[in-house]
RNA sequence: CGGGCAGUAGCGCAGCCUGGUAGCGCACUACACUGGGGGUGUAGGGGUCGUGGGUUCGAAUCCCGCCUGCCCGACCA
């Protein structure tokens, strides 16, 4: 992409408004506006990054054995008032009433909908294990809106809904949602850490709030440093088979929020693996049991002919805020820095002076690296050399690929790796090489 | 939802106290010089002063209502 034909309205200055660095960057490097509190245009540096944070989230789900559909977001109050949370729920639910006056609401979450449509279909155990998931906008009326993407009223959210004939099972449709949490996240470049969470009424163990940390982060969390080393389960794992010990390994470590935290059990640690620190929750899974199924009569028939509610459990991954995320635990005071999964360009190509000798080198270099998949934002603008590099340091891309007349002078080019800053200089072909086996290798 | 603050050009702000027909920096346009870290100069364009009403010869400025947004707290993915 040419970013003289591209749309990036970069900010020199910070918008008043923005708080926290995520928020900050968000706006200066052109990837959001916002169009009311807690609503959010995504430009087209901010989409691109969201569609690639939507990618990984879903490559990861149809991995562990989810299958994608996408429900409305507009629903019918009837539904809700199936499983009474029509009146439970409050002003936090949008409201709207249609030309015929009937009641709707811009969906806040989907566990009526999900449940409304497996009765519909589903009659038999022979159909579980099933787990369905969407990734879709919904909205959620926030008294106070804030920190950008991070708290906004309208947000992007995967859900995941699992189905199963008895709790036993359905643990193990947690234990693929957990296992397929790790590696999402861990793609992205993030070290979220399962902490145990409040399970209400419902009472167990089977819920976790998914969290990174970083200074900005809004609840205070406590846990034994050991967790930060385990391993990431990969690529072969094997979804169909056990991943208890997966689990167990992840669970075993200390590591609560705040309104779980028990004190005397982190005290209890070596003093040197004590960690506490702030976290940002970007992701919850939780088991519910049959509250949606018996209110709202999604039963299948078991093998010995009685119907049953199924046990259900819900898995949620907060998409747009995790580019807030993402942003709060990699960056520096020159802007973002992507990890390269989630990069809205792979390489940014800096033109130091356009309408010269650099036009040949660089239109060479973007073809080269566009024909190996490499994605490029080539900088042909003729701007002054540091709006160039402070844009390109802005904006975050893994890599800067700077051609200039004195580089070239000794037929020479400098790749700048924006996370290390680190800088080098070598030919054209080397250049290529070397990035091409950086992204692609 | 409690407490506080703010709406003046795309962004950041001054002007308001003491009423007289709107200004600064950045950004934008044109040209020139530049071009290795947000460069320099010259010349320009752009504003229903959030909104409705009131006071006044005259309101960005004073008074009242409303809307919108932000910050702290409670709440929340």
């Amino acid at each position: 992409m040419r970013l003289s034909r591209y749309f990036l309205p970069i900010l020199k200055e910070t918008p008043k408004e923005a708080e926290i660095v995520s928020h900050r960057l968000m706006l200066r490097a052109g990837m959001i506006r916002q169009q009311s509190a807690g609503i959010y245009a995504w430009l087209p540096l901010g989409h691109r990054v969201l569609g690639k944070v939507q990618k990984i989230v879903e490559e990861e789900q149809n991995r562990s054995g989810a299958v994608q559909l996408l429900m409305p977001t507009i629903q019918s109050a009837d539904l809700w008032r199936e499983s009474g949370r029509y009146e439970a729920y409050g002003k936090e639910m949008l409201r709207i009433v249609d030309r015929h006056d009937r009641e709707m609401l811009y969906g806040p979450t989907n566990e009526e909908m999900i449940t409304d449509i497996f009765r519909s279909y589903v009659r038999s155990y022979k159909d579980l294990p099933l787990n369905l998931y969407h990734v879709q906008w919904k909205f959620r009326d926030e008294v106070r809106p804030r920190f950008g993407v991070m708290r906004g009223r309208e947000f992007l959210m995967k859900d995941a809904y699992s189905f199963d004939l008895d709790q036993e099972r359905a643990r193990e449709a947690y234990n693929r949602m957990f296992v397929a949490y790790l590696r999402t996240f861990a793609r992205m470049g993030l070290k979220a850490i399962p902490m145990k969470a409040d399970t209400g009424p419902i009472g167990g163990d089977l819920s976790h709030e998914f969290i990174i940390l970083a200074s900005t982060g809004e609840s205070e969390v406590f846990l034994d440093k050991s967790i930060l080393d385990l391993p990431i389960p990969g690529e072969d794992t094997d979804f169909n088979g056990d991943l208890s010990e997966i689990v167990d390994a992840w669970t075993t470590p200390y590591a609560a929020t705040d309104e779980m935290h028990d004190e005397a059990a982190f005290e209890a640690l070596p003093e040197e693996t004590k960690v506490s620190a702030r976290g940002i929750e970007v992701g919850h899974i939780f088991y519910f049991g049959t509250k949606y199924s018996d209110a709202m009569n999604a039963k299948v028939t078991t093998a010995e002919g009685v119907d049953i509610p199924v046990h259900m459990g819900s898995y949620g991954i907060g998409v747009s805020r995790l580019l807030g995320g993402i942003i709060e635990a990699s960056h520096d005071d020159d802007g973002i820095i992507w990890p390269t999964e989630v990069a809205p360009f792979h390489v940014g190509l800096i033109n130091m002076k356009p309408g010269d000798e650099c036009d040949p080198v660089c239109d060479s270099l973007y073809e080269q690296l566009e024909n190996a998949g490499v994605e490029v934002l080539y900088d042909d603008r003729k701007t002054s050399a540091g709006q160039k590099f402070a844009g390109m340091d802005l904006i975050g891309l893994p890599w800067q690929l700077i051609v200039g007349p004195r580089g070239l002078k000794s037929g020479e080019v400098e790749i700048k790796n924006r996370k290390t800053g680190e800088r080098e200089s070598m030919s054209p072909e080397a250049a290529v090489a070397k990035l091409v086996a950086a992204l692609k290798g």
